[in-house]
DNA sequence: CTGGCAGCGATACAGTGTATTGAACGATAC
DNA sequence: GTATCGTTCAATACACTGTATCGCTGCCAG
């Protein structure tokens, strides 16, 4: 009994010529996902849709999903251009810090992964590395310190601005609009005179560029270290 | 017809009375969750079950998952004690930053929650009322410049702290053994001498006590902004 | 032509947040 | 005392996640 209908099958079951895949194919694509709407966009399927293949697929390149995740933030550290060597170091921590809050706001998703566990790929420790050789202290530890403070200043600071970009975009508003025009919440918090200061902050501050916000406070920790590292105050006393 | 085995019923449908439930509860439960197993043992099916409860119950109390992820950080942000009023700026925000420091060690889940969204509950609100009240310049704008840089600094250190100690608790290594001894891997790199600085750091670096990084890295920041606010560059100027 | 093999798809499973549905209860109206 | 109503909860269902397993398919070795 020959089965009948075989002609319309829904598709040829030979294959479909599939797309040739490779690691840096699957972490461009993700970070184009990633790119236009953020993490929740990066899910195996759907980067395998963009590839048109199956999820399955994906698991011959990658081991998990982390490792995926991983690897797009090695990508990111890729795109950050290594200061000038003979820079000294307050200009080349400056430059860092700008390459990296640049970075940050091209992929607004690299700060929601970059805390989370430690980055070991070639490019973050490429980047660390020029990072750490940018200071020039004898003492490793004193680099240590003041590349660490730096690096968590900026991380800290980067991640709120993106937090208070995000917020402004999913209410539509801007946080200066938000904060003094809110639904009745915060108004009515206010009216119980408890918040004082907090008042005084939202009602009568101006509200600066966030560059300058950043490079002010930037400036703040620039100018301790120097303070405390300052000529006559050898590094290792 | 009668039906058959009605006295096996899996449970008499009469209300086992069930637990009386409250907002504070649900987020207290959440909280030990949390603190025992990480975010990630806080569903909202896991949380009603710690409650004798269905999942669809809390929906009666909280109105997403979002919601009790905010209420969980407020609460958080309720054990933080404010400064004593008195105290110059400089001593205050020291103060507010070990806060956050401790409160982040008990609850190391409370440092993936902080930055993500913009935090309105009243706690949190009294947080930043406090802290703000505690820098004594008269510009409003210098005040927010110098609080958000002292709270990057924090956020970005205490990060970068829970993240180390989780590296180390989920490897059963120190940093440092894990740095001298991990895999081939970092060894391979490091000998391929594209990381100078980076390697003589790991091979050289001694490792202090990670409250006295902090406080380095803290007495650098405070030091940056009594430098460019010290008596005779007035603040506004 | 026949076997193994490698790569890939389909399927399956346990888990997530949440919408919908329906059943049981207490209180109220007659 | 009975009927109705509204509230409160549990059960079910849906779309989605990451990933393990399995079985098919086409290619290459013999």
């Amino acid at each position: 009994m020959t089965n009948e209908l075989v002609w319309d099958r829904p598709e040829p079951p030979s294959r479909p010529s599939p797309t040739p895949l490779s690691r840096a194919l699957i972490v461009r694509t993700a970070i184009e996902l990633a790119d236009a709407g953020g993490l929740d966009e990066v899910s195996l399927r759907k980067v395998a849709a963009a590839l048109n293949a199956g999820p399955m697929r994906l698991y011959g390149y990658i081991e998990t999903k982390d490792e995926l995740l991983d690897l797009m933030v090695d990508e990111i550290y890729g795109e950050i251009r290594p200061p000038d060597p003979s820079a000294d170091w307050r200009t080349g921590l400056r430059h860092i810090a700008h390459e990296i809050r640049s970075a940050a706001k091209r992929h607004e998703w690299f700060v929601d992964l970059l805390g989370g566990r430690p980055n070991r790929g070639p490019n973050s420790l490429a980047y660390m590395e020029s990072t750490l050789a940018v200071v020039g202290f004898e003492s490793i530890d004193e680099v240590m310190g003041v590349v660490g403070t730096v690096m968590a200043y900026v991380y800290g600071a980067v991640r709120n601005e993106i937090t208070e970009i995000r917020a402004e975009r999913s209410s539509g508003l801007t946080e200066e609009q938000w904060q003094r025009a809110s639904g009745p919440y915060i108004e009515r918090v206010l009216a119980t005179g408890r918040y004082p200061t907090l008042a005084r902050f939202i009602y009568d501050g101006s509200h600066f560029d966030p560059a300058q916000v950043f490079d002010r406070g930037l400036d703040y920790v620039l100018e301790g270290i120097a303070t405390k590292h300052s000529p006559g105050s050898k590094p290792g006393g």
